[in-house]
DNA sequence: ACGTGTGAACTAATTCACAGCA
DNA sequence: TGCTGTGAATTAGTTCACACGT
């Protein structure tokens, strides 16, 4: 299930102020979503909760961490040398849990043998005879055109999941599974949503409690 | 309809090749789904195509540019001078169409006054007076912790629509829409496919037709 | 009491299948 | 003949509401 990093990151967020035990209601508020949809989505983890009580918070990390396998290992290849590619490199968050850049690959000659971060812009060939295993994850951060062929040439490093950034659809293996964030089209989303006035809201919590002090100084802390 | 962009794309990608006329069917192989949810998506727009022909890739941009306003103007605010704000504010391709930078905010006061592209970091007060009317569209690329108060700020600007790349759930009135982008998160989710196995595949296309030649060079290109 | 876990009801989204028009 | 437009069927996802454990 795609909440199931969510609530992750809300339990971390728990512990680390110290609460050990969280409520599907406060899960609920802290990812703007419906209370029944968090309990119906950690139940099928088995029972974790205590009726009465709630979920203990660090019981549900490990659980979730064990699911998703964000402790294992996770070595991540980058394909694309821009502007997002060296973004994401050097973004606190980005590679945080097991996920760890080994490469960073591009076709631009005048780009090969540069540094980004801590890492060595490559070719395909050179980290393919450079790592001992394949990678785990490919993210893709080249522009449209080449985005299929970075996608075929990490499918051939052996990489099973991509992340493409690129605005276009990529045909791969069907045991490859691939996720797509398109950043030009959100803002188009929101704008489509601003010229077609307002429908519905996502999240009710939202539409029930307004914001606490829209006076309060909010860029001085 | 969160797809409309997409189809947008593909028709200013068929135009661009010198193709005046889609298939629903050609439009759902270009974007990865299936072909009746392009004709009922379409549909609802107005009868746009010809019954044994397909769409008029023309008609179908300007008919999706009306819809999402893309050619409409859009002022946006990037709130948070991160690796990330940066490569937004310098990619190509993300400020596309009518979304236009119209100023960068943060609180950081050494970064106050630094240019990022050929914007001047600024204060949410310093670009509240210089601005004549207010931006269309917030961006929030701050650190978590200062996600909440800038989203507070840019509402007090007049944003009525924001994308939020910190991962944080924001609460905002109910007349604002937010969209979220979680990077780590779809790290997290594609380690969640490849940690239980694969289940089932989003395209069917992919499973369709397998990648053409595997064996091809790929990044000669 | 309180909050989980879950059947049941409901709502939304997808896909099928085909009538109808160019 | 080919492809759109769309009712109908199907599937998925969400929300309700409450029994049950603690």
């Amino acid at each position: 299930m795609a909440r199931l990093p969510l609530y992750l990151r809300i339990a971390e967020e728990s512990l680390r102020a110290g609460t050990a035990t969280i409520s599907s209601e406060e899960l609920a508020r802290a990812g703007g979503i419906n209370s029944a949809k968090v309990r119906k989505d950690l139940s099928l983890l088995g029972s974790l909760g205590t009726r009465g009580t709630g979920y203990d918070a660090a019981s549900l990390v490990m659980a979730i961490d064990e699911i998703l396998g964000v402790t294992r290992d996770w070595p991540v290849v980058i394909a694309g040398v821009g502007n997002l590619g060296r973004a994401l490199v050097n973004a606190r968050g980005f590679f945080t849990g097991g996920y760890r850049l080994v490469g960073i690959v591009d076709t631009e000659p005048s780009l090969l043998g540069t540094m980004v971060g801590t890492s060595i812009v490559e070719t395909f060939e050179a980290i393919e005879q450079r790592l001992a295993s394949p990678p785990a994850i490919g993210v893709i951060t080249t522009p449209a055109e080449a985005a299929q062929d970075a996608a075929q040439a990490l499918v051939r490093l052996g990489v099973r999941s991509i992340l493409n950034f690129a605005p276009r659809f990529l045909e791969v293996p069907s045991d490859v599974h691939v996720r797509y964030v398109d950043l030009s089209m959100e803002l188009q989303i929101l704008s489509y949503h601003a010229t077609l006035g307002r429908e519905d809201e996502q999240h009710d919590v939202a539409s029930v409690s307004p914001i606490r002090s829209v006076a309060s100084k909010v860029q001085g802390s």
